[in-house]
This record gives C-alpha cells, structure tokens and sequence, in this order.
DNA sequence: GTAAAGCTTCAACCCTAGTTGAGAGTCAAG
DNA sequence: CTTGACTCTCAACTAGGGTTGAAGCTTTAC
C-alpha cells in the first residue's frame, strides 16, 4: 500500500495528477479512517496502464470509454479491451506517418527547386 | 482575392478560426476600405501551410517561432524554415512509433499469455 | 428602398488536462 | 505536547485552440 506521495515519486507523476485522474474515475484508490489514499498493487497497475495509454495519445475520455465497455468485469487486465483501441491507434499513426512523409518528400522537392545553387 | 467566407469554405476551415488565427498573428489578410478581410494568394498560401503544420501536430506557439525567426525576410516560402522543424518532427515520431510497435509486441503477448485457450 | 447575406468587433464562453492555494486534519519524532 | 511532513477538500486559475453571440456596418438582390 503506496500512500500518494510515494506513488507519485515512484511513478513521476504530481500528487495533484493522481487526485484529478480519481476525481475523474480513470484510477481508484482505498481508502482508510483517516481520509488518506492508499494504492494497492491492482490500483498501481492500473494507474500504469493508464499513464501508458496517455502517453500513447488517448484521452481520458477515450479511457473511460474503454473501463466504462467491460465493467471491471473480470480483471485479465485492459489488455483485451486497449488491444482494439491501440490497434487503431496505431493504424491512425501509421497514416499519419506515411502523409507526413509524402509531404516531406513534396517540401525537400520544392525547397530544392527553390534553391537555384548553394552560395 | 478571397473573402473570409469563401476562403474558409474554400479550405474547410471555421471563419471565426480564420479571425482567431489572423488575431495570434499567424496569418495575415488585406483590408479594405470597407474593413472586410481580403485573401490573395500569398495569403492563401500562407494559411494552407499553416494548416498543414497545424495537421502535422505543431501549435501555434511553434508556428510562430519559426515565423519570428525570419521575419518574412525573403519570401521563398517558409519550407526552409519548416524542414528543420519538420525532421525534428518526423524524428520525434520515429522514436514514438518505435516504442508502440515495442509497447504493442509487449501487449500481445501479455495477452496470448492471459489467454490459456480460445471459449 | 428594403431585406438578406456577408462581414466587423468584442467579450464571454467551452473543453481538456491539469495546477495552485487556503484552511484543516493526521501521523511520527523528539 | 508541539513541530514538521504528509494528506485532505474545494474552489479558482491556467493554457491552448477555438466557438458563440450581440450589435452594428456593407454589399447584393429584388
């Protein structure tokens, strides 16, 4: 049982982060008599997922809707459900890459015809 | 010479984000007597590279950058200036592509593992 | 000449993803 | 006990990228 400070530290992350993501019920955490958060492991692996799922670009709203799709239904991890998610993901950036490189190739092109000769 | 509105139908794009874009300086237009927004080409142009750098994930605040750094000395284009940020750009994707495709292999196994056999 | 369509400005508002700060409770150490 | 580190809530604030609406010109069409 990580307290927020620790887990913030350990996973590089702002305590206030960590509050806004349970506010808005991304993550979750246990708490005991005193008010204080306390992440068990579950807790911390999903906070990980997540912050991967992030960094990968989805948004928060695209995460609920993937947590909101399998009610925590049994706990095989999100894989299953960030698998189709992440696939498109994925495609997504591939198309993106290859327009990015067209265009690439079109702008070296007309910089080069813009470019009489080198001084 | 465009007006606003069939610029902006022309490239697809809000008037009111063609205003808010001429208003964060990234884009210009000529005025008249009538204090309508005239587009010619130069301007036209401008807004579609705009766009596009917009499409490839640059903010405005970057945008700008570039633009302050020749301040519109010459006028072959802004594709010299672009390149630069554009490589750096595709750079960047590189690297992120690279840890999904790594991100994704891990996922998949992790899910082959969590599946002992098909229902 | 009058209505509709198109344009102007300006201020206010929206969403996302957080951050900041005030005021207050909790806990461990001395 | 008191001090200091840690945590709580709640409301307000930020930044980026726009959108919306009101009040008022201009231009076009009939």
């Amino acid at each position: 049982m990580y307290r927020i400070g620790q887990l913030a530290k350990l996973l590089n992350v702002s305590e206030s982060k960590l509050r806004f993501l349970e506010q808005q019920g991304v993550i979750h955490s246990v708490r005991q008599a005193n008010g204080y958060r306390y992440y068990n492991e579950d807790n911390k692996q999903r906070l990980e997922i997540i912050l991967k799922a992030q960094h990968m670009g989805f948004s928060l709203a695209e995460i609920r809707a993937v947590q909101r799709q399998h009610g925590s239904k049994e706990h095989p991890v999100d894989c299953q459900l960030l698998l189709p998610m992440l696939q498109q993901k994925l495609q997504e950036l591939d198309q993106q890459m290859q327009q990015l490189q067209q265009q690439r190739r079109d702008m070296e092109q007309l910089v080069q015809q813009l470019t009489p000769a080198a001084p």
